[in-house]
RNA sequence: GGAGAGAUGGCCGAGUGGUCGAAGGCGCUCCCCUGCUAAGGGAGUAUAGGGUCAAAAGCUCUAUCGAGGGUUCGAAUCCCUCUCUCUCCGCCA
């Protein structure tokens, strides 16, 4: 949420901004609704006031046992119309939330200016796609003739965009997962935490899910209660409506959690294989600072993410995202994307955002300044990465022209040393 | 799931219809005193929003005693619903 008292300042100026991304504020419902609320509010506020007084003279009159049916019928009239004017306020008040709840952050102002993903802008790659002198097959392939992978099953036992992954490459996954749980606890300082799967819907509202984005998540209606999209929500609601104190930021949280989308609207996008699932697992890096560290915190973050990437020597890019293509919540993002051979292409495997106070004014998460008054955090989030596309990049970067897969030298400690999954040795093992 | 008890400021804790944003204590900040330390004295110490103002300061008003609703001229206090915590029983990983 953007702060009112921007808008109420220079709406202009918020506007221009915002039609960069692609957003028309509709400043003339925005102004009468600004107009109505100062009317209302201070009506209203001043009818309190004028009950308050007379209220405290009963008091005073009723102690020294003085009549007080006079002073009574003074107040007689005040009762229906404070009642309307605080009505007419909340009704006011509720419209303008609505408003300002639907609109998206500011960009930042380096941020590029354009309307789609086409206008991203790559910032640098690292690493060398791999040369293969035979042909390339993409990760279901790998994954079928190892016979690991499994969609089939997974619909007959859910529905599509399931996946059912057995043997090692179950345990690959497992092992990525606590490699990068390693990496960024003993190297990146974030403290590990382990939250909640199902949130309440303030705290989908606190990360901005919410009011827009219902039809993108599971709803358990019967008990009031969401499936995790992203840790991002769990993880940074940790500090909602909190103050924190200074000495203790920044705040660095890394949580490994399932995430569950229900893909509402990419019904042709990726329907093949493990790209876009209504179930997978990610590893998300949060971090809360104090608002003039949020910049660097995020070249931080960014960092972080990419350290994984190297040290699996997967070939990637970093690309910033221009305003039309943000996050709603987003004042920058960078994306960084993996190579995929099968593809022959950079995917999203990272999403690094600096959201500035937009998530922490709705969650009203605080930390005491050096000046002693309470001010907004800065949240930033991170893939740090997603597993799931993790192990598809593995894969096929990492695939052999016999079929089977090499693992990636920095993570057969996690796997008992086995250097290579292959067909024979699954079909051997215990 | 059943029975009971509770939720007040950074913390403890008083307050069962009136001058209560809330006694008292602890903590914290500033000042004074004390040649160190200890002790003592004084002042201050919630959050959000509105109005005034170019802005800030100041002044002023409103709201908030777990959350939401209700009764009343007036609610921390009475009524209803919900949430959470604790105790006991049951069940369970």
């Amino acid at each position: 949420m953007l702060d009112v008292q921007l808008l109420r300042t220079d709406v202009q100026a918020v506007a221009k901004r915002l039609s960069t991304r692609g957003f028309e504020l509709d400043i003339a419902r925005f102004e009468q609704l600004e107009q109505e609320r100062k009317t209302l509010q201070v009506r209203t506020q001043a009818l309190q006031a004028e009950r308050n007084q007379v209220s405290k003279r009963i008091g005073q009159a009723k102690a020294k046992g003085e009549d007080v049916s006079a002073v009574l019928a003074e107040v007689a009239h005040l009762g229906d119309e404070l009642k309307a004017s605080e009505a007419g306020l909340e009704r006011v008040q509720g419209q303008l939330d609505e408003l300002l709840s639907g609109i998206p952050n500011v960009p930042q102002d380096d941020v590029p200016i354009g309307a789609s993903e086409a206008d991203n802008v790559e910032r640098r790659r690292v690493g060398t796609p791999r040369a293969f002198d035979f042909p390339v097959v993409d990760h279901v392939e790998v994954g079928e003739r190892l016979g690991l992978l499994d969609f089939a099953r997974a619909a007959r036992i859910s529905r599509a965009r399931f996946v059912v992954m057995q043997g090692a490459l179950a345990r690959l996954q497992r092992a990525l997962t606590q490699f990068m749980l390693d990496v960024h606890t003993t190297r990146h300082g974030y403290t590990e935490v382990y939250v909640p799967y199902l949130v309440n819907a303030d705290s989908l509202r606190g990360t901005g899910q919410l009011p827009k984005f219902l039809e993108d998540l599971f709803w358990l209606e019967r008990d009031e209660l969401f499936l995790i999209p992203t840790a991002e929500v769990p993880v940074t609601n940790m500090v909602r409506g909190e103050i924190v104190p200074l000495e203790s930021l920044p705040l660095k949280f890394v949580a490994h959690t399932p995430c569950f989308r229900r893909e509402a609207g990419s019904y042709g996008k990726d329907t093949r294989g493990m790209i876009r699932q209504h179930q997978f697992e990610k590893v998300e890096l949060v971090q809360m600072v104090e608002p003039s560290r949020s910049n660097e915190a995020l070249e931080a973050l960014l960092g972080h993410a990419e350290g994984i990437l190297t040290a699996l020597d997967l070939p990637y890019r970093v690309v910033t995202l221009c305003t039309g293509d943000m996050g709603f919540s987003s004042a920058k993002t960078y994306d960084i994307e993996v190579w995929l051979p099968a593809q022959n292409t950079y995917r999203e495997i990272s999403s690094c955002s600096n959201f500035e106070a937009f998530q922490a004014r709705r969650m009203q998460a605080r930390y005491r300044s050096d000046k002693g008054r309470p001010e907004l955090l800065h949240t930033l989030n991170g893939s740090g990465l997603a597993v799931g596309r993790t192990l598809v990049a593995i894969l096929e970067n990492y695939q052999n022209a016999d079929g089977s897969v090499t693992v990636p030298s920095s993570l057969r400690g996690y796997l008992g040393g086995v250097e290579k999954i292959s067909a024979e040795a699954e079909a051997t093992r215990d």
